[in-house]
DNA sequence: TCAATACCGTGCGACACCGCACAGATGCGG
DNA sequence: CCGCATCTGTGCGGTGTCGCACGGTATTGA
């Protein structure tokens, strides 16, 4: 990966990543890929390349959804907000699906802020554009919003009943799924909004993950060492949404 | 409402109830009810009425959904299991809803357990049979999917951020929303299931809405005296849900 | 009618997480 | 290269909920 300052490094650093593959003919997003050839033939015309930006926002609460997105790399998560100030992370979005399930299921304002977690390049359509189409865009695009069903309410669950180790280890191991790395940039401030806690609080739980030699972090940095010993530690919740997943392809 | 005993009383007793509207022609479930009339006509041959009995269960977790249920009274309760034991209510569905979105929106196996709730009455149609049909009626059913999706969200930062006895209110109002009375039958153990707590949690918190007035509770027995109380007490999940609620209409 | 069961009320120590405060480390711009 | 903003590490008291224990009261059924 090019960094700002021309060295190269393995680390996926979110946010400085310049996408390359834009201009390249290949689908990367599992929904669109798995459409059958004619339709997505019928469908490519409306799609528009778009440069996934680090920490830019697609959808903000109770504003219009004026662009479905399609990621072929990079995060984008799900924010809710509580508490007027508190955000909490309820969906996480890769290039298995798609930004904008609620605009497709004909609401009109987003309901979460869609916040890019993880720098990337996507194909997007315009909302009004994508109602014209069916078959088997609409199967898997609705099978697609049943998974992201299941994801927030695992989630729900995970959120009353599971502390923050296994929560932050499982947000690791998911967004290493939809990642290119097992390293990333990240501040713990930011992690503190997705996991709905203190910055604090993910400094302990990253501290006793490192003491278990399962990660190691420094400043704005993350790496994971020993994925399967995260899958050990993190909740049941990895494995029953990785179980859905399945059901996509 | 006729009781076991055969007195009768204005609670809505939760389980006994014997719904009388069940051979009327006319179409109490939201959903059904917005359809032109052409495509409720269409529809109406495959629609069997079906008595929800008190703490019967619709769906079982990795079950397959048989039947789509568009309840015209009574109220579902979705369950997610955590932790082998627990569960954790995470939607609630009443007539202005349908339970089994998930296998609407393509998915074989139901994701959480569905539970009545509170005993009434609905229409059901085959899973398979309802595939064919299109139009308005998916449009409905997509933007009840959405909702859905809200209303899990919301319960997810829900359970994150907000006291027991803020949940409870909210509970309280949700389901009094979906219910014809405002004194119901239901047990603290029963309720600690859907809050994801304690039965003791609920005790407690119950006892500070009753000190406040809100409410009265005995054994098997709470009663809403005060509800825009109650509405001041709940957290602001209550009124961003029922927000969303008027886009369905 | 009496015993078994279901349900409710409460007290107490444990613990996860919070809120706050503050000091140290790192990186960036002038 | 210095100053300032950002990010990190840690300590301490407070609070909400848990886990457990146990006694009380209503309901049910033989």
């Amino acid at each position: 990966m090019l960094t700002t300052d021309g060295s190269t490094r393995s680390a996926c650093r979110i946010g400085d990543s310049i996408p390359k593959n834009i201009l390249r003919p290949e689908i990367r997003n599992g929904l669109l890929a798995s459409l059958p050839l004619n339709e997505l033939e019928l469908l490519r015309p409306r799609l528009e390349p778009f440069v996934l930006e680090f920490e830019s926002i697609l959808y903000e609460v109770g504003k219009p959804i004026e662009h479905i997105y399609f990621p072929c790399s990079g995060v984008v998560s799900l924010l809710a907000k509580v508490n007027g100030n508190s955000t909490i992370e309820v969906g996480l979005i890769g290039n298995e699906g798609m930004a904008g399930v609620s605009a497709f299921l004909g609401a009109p304002l987003s309901p979460s802020r869609a916040l890019i977690q993880g720098a990337g390049d996507a194909f997007r359509i315009k909302t009004a554009d994508l109602d014209r189409y069916g078959g088997a865009l609409n199967r898997h695009l609705l099978l697609y919003a049943h998974y992201l069903m299941v994801q927030i309410s695992q989630s729900a669950a995970c959120y009353r009943f599971h502390p923050i180790e296994q929560r932050l280890a499982r947000w690791l191991l998911m967004t290493g799924d939809r990642m290119e790395s097992n390293e990333y940039s990240i501040t713990q401030d930011f992690l503190s909004n997705m996991l709905g806690v203190r910055r604090e609080g993910v400094n302990r739980a990253a501290g006793v993950l490192q003491k278990k030699n399962l990660i190691s972090f420094s400043r704005r940095n993350i790496v994971t060492i020993d994925r399967s010993g995260l899958e050990g530690t993190a909740c049941e919740c990895y494995e029953k949404i990785r179980e859905e997943e399945k059901s996509l392809r």
